[in-house]
RNA sequence: GCUGAUGUAGCUCAGUCGGUAGAGCGCAUCCUUGGUAAGGAUGAGGUCGGCGGUUCGAAUCCGCCCAUCAGCUCCA
């Protein structure tokens, strides 16, 4: 074992350990016959354990349990390990649900050990741990939060309350770790989104992003740069309705899987009212809404049966339509793959507590495509769109990782379809990142089909899913799509969906976090901030900008009588990537001093035409780094 | 939807035991007329998230709701 492998190894005997005390501290601060203690693994930042507790557990408890870990250890209790047959665990844990639970999932040939902390506590667990408490004296750790959870993450089952800790060898590691966090926090999106004013949020609307002047553009150009990728590789832009009859839906199969993540439209005749007799109002609300609630509306009060043919429901997804262009006139092989992209606006009613800054919005719009292809092109098709991928993320430099997922339970269609889209899929994958080189989620592909998932991290670390390649041989066949093969004959072509920012709003809010606002020249909101000294330079300062302007460089400029101090702070302060101070050194030698973000620096007597060829070189390359030497 | 938390000026926050609402930054006006995140003076700005309750009196206590955050569960 080297040292770092030795650092590892201890790091998590000691969180483990203390994942044991927290439990002993738990049952002596809540009473031991009234706590079922479930599970407690150790996570990136210490550990956390799950009971099912007589009471909620609150912030208040905090420093009660963690007093109670302290006094534990300090009684320098020894540590004994045990291995105990089936029936004797079963015993040990009488009553203890979870751990029976635990143990009789085991598997046969599997030794059971359990572990004591002094002579009144013990837990299931394979260990290794600790020998004496007194070895935890020097950990350091702190209760980080409570959140509820779900035994076995079914929601079905009993609701826990996890108990999260952080946990580190000594002090310094935590102050490290808790400083680490506290700068994590300083990327937050939704901070820096309103401190460079790019978007906001109003109660009137909740998960729908206003996209401000500066963001705006940002947005703008994150969209340029896709048009102009996908233009290259032979894709076509499309816009289609946002609102839409119930009868698509009904084909889609939106109607049967997604109705309750709609946001719905009624159309004339959908406002009924409570008092009105309409037969089957009632009958059709949907399983489980309370009856009685509807029952006992006031008289006069508006009553929507949104099963009614005109009800109409806001796009979550641009599929549908895509199918309908697809479908207005009959298609030869040779024209195929038809791709169609587009970026309408979208909308999915989100269930409350999932809301989460521009990461999970009810309102947005992705870099969506659809392309319609034959079996036989699946794979090319493919390849190309993760060489796009590879091509867009390697702009932003971020990193992702490829994740698969297959089939569902709720899946439509033949299984024999499915076998072979996944097949496919994976070939592809195992061509690109190796066998083993992605994880495969088995399960958790949408319902109509298998999908490549291309997740990116946060500033916390947290995983988001962008981008999405998914196969579907559904739609196709909802919509009765077809083209003419070479013999003559119909067909129907398989339909790939694929985005690769994701959301907009998702992978803006992703980039933000990455850059920490201090964005690539290409997108930055505003490119270049303009400061006359005083005003009489004003006249110097209109050309600048117009040279600007004319080579679509976004400029900003303040021709205010005041201090140019003050001019350079808000540009500074909005992290413009370049401020340019004129005066009459400057007007005197068609000049400009560049100030670059992020540097003390100042670039003197650069010629205006240097400047403005750096820029329009930037906004080409789309380089990450800014241009510090002219 | 669930667990925990938060919501006071545009922003960041203070507000003790229930007794007329506070600061800094920002904003407006003026002075300083300037070389890279200035200094000074004056001023405007509040339904204390909303509704209801308790009370002589509520930012403060109680209930419900809304929104937001950290998680859980979901997520085409």
């Amino acid at each position: 074992m080297d040292k770092e492998e030795y650092r590892k190894f201890y790091l998590e005997v000691y969180r483990h350990s203390l994942a044991h005390i927290l439990a002993k501290a738990v049952f002596e601060v809540f009473g031991k016959d009234e706590v079922q203690y479930a599970i407690g693994p150790q996570i990136a930042d210490g550990f956390y354990y799950d009971f099912l507790l007589p009471r909620n557990c609150t912030n208040e408890d905090f420093p009660v349990i963690e007093a109670k870990m302290k006094e534990i250890i300090k009684r320098r209790e020894d540590w004994k390990c045990e291995e105990l047959s089936r029936d004797d665990a079963m015993n040990l844990f009488k009553g203890q649900k979870f751990k029976e639970e635990l143990i009789a999932d085991l598997p046969e040939d599997e030794k059971i050990t359990v572990y004591h902390t002094g002579d009144d506590f013990v837990d299931l667990c394979r260990g290794p741990h600790i020998s004496n408490s007194q070895e935890l004296m020097n950990a350091a750790f702190q209760i980080r939060a409570v959140s509820g959870s779900y035994w076995r993450g079914d929601e079905h089952r009993d609701q826990l309350q996890r108990i999260y800790v952080y946990a580190f060898p000594d002090q310094k590691a935590l102050k490290d770790h808790l400083n680490w966090v506290k700068e994590a926090m300083e990327r937050d999106h939704k901070k820096i989104g309103a401190q460079l004013d790019l978007f906001m949020f109003d109660d009137t609307a909740p998960g729908m992003p206003y996209w401000l002047p500066r963001g705006w553009q940002l947005y703008q150009a994150l969209l340029a740069y896709s048009r102009e990728i996908q233009w290259k590789h032979g894709y076509t832009e499309i816009s289609a309705p946002v609102v839409n009859k119930k009868k698509l839906w009904l084909i889609s199969g939106h109607w049967a899987h997604y109705v309750n993540n709609m946001f719905m439209i009624p159309g004339i005749s959908g406002w009924l009212s409570a008092d009105a007799e309409i037969p089957g109002v009632l009958d059709n609300l949907q399983e489980g809404a309370a009856k009685e609630t509807e029952v006992r509306l006031p008289k006069g009060s508006a009553v929507f049966n949104r099963e009614l043919d005109e009800t109409m429901g806001a796009k979550p997804m641009n599929c549908p339509n895509a199918m309908m262009t697809y479908k207005r006139r009959v298609h030869s092989y040779k024209e195929l793959p038809i791709r169609y992209s587009e970026y309408d606006v979208l909308h999915r009613k989100e269930k409350s507590g999932q809301m989460n800054g521009l990461f999970r919005v009810q309102e947005f719009r992705q870099d969506d495509d659809h392309t319609f292809v034959m079996e036989s092109q699946i794979e090319e098709e493919i390849a190309d769109i993760i060489s796009i991928a590879d091509e867009i993320y390697s702009t932003f430099g971020v990193t992702y990782r490829a994740e698969l997922s297959t089939r569902p339970d709720d899946f439509m269609g033949d299984i024999e379809v499915w076998n072979r889209a996944e097949a496919a899929l994976k070939k592809i994958l195992d061509d690109k990142y190796g066998e083993g080189g992605y994880e495969v989620n088995e399960g958790d592909g949408a319902f109509y089909g298998p999908k490549i998932d291309l997740q990116i991290k946060d500033a916390l670390g947290r995983e988001w899913q962008c981008g999405t390649i998914q196969l579907d041989f559904q739609l196709p066949h909802n919509f009765g799509l077809t083209y003419q093969n070479r013999e003559g004959g119909m067909e129907m072509p398989v339909v790939i969906h694929r985005a690769l920012y994701g959301s907009l709003e998702r992978f803006i809010g992703i980039i933000i976090e990455n850059f920490k606002g201090n964005f690539p020249f290409w997108m930055s909101p505003m490119q270049v901030g303009v400061v006359p000294i005083r005003v009489e330079h004003n006249a110097y300062a209109e050309e600048v900008v117009k040279a600007l302007e004319e080579e679509d460089i976004r400029v900003e400029v303040d021709y205010a009588d005041k201090n140019m101090n003050e001019k350079v702070k808000a540009y500074k302060t909005m992290k413009d990537p370049y401020i340019l101070v004129l005066g009459d050194k400057e007007a005197a030698g068609r000049t400009v001093s560049v100030t670059v973000r992020g540097s003390k620096q100042q670039l003197h007597d650069i010629p205006l035409d240097t400047f403005v060829k750096v820029c329009k070189k930037l906004n080409r390359s789309r380089a990450i780094d800014l241009v510090t030497e002219m």
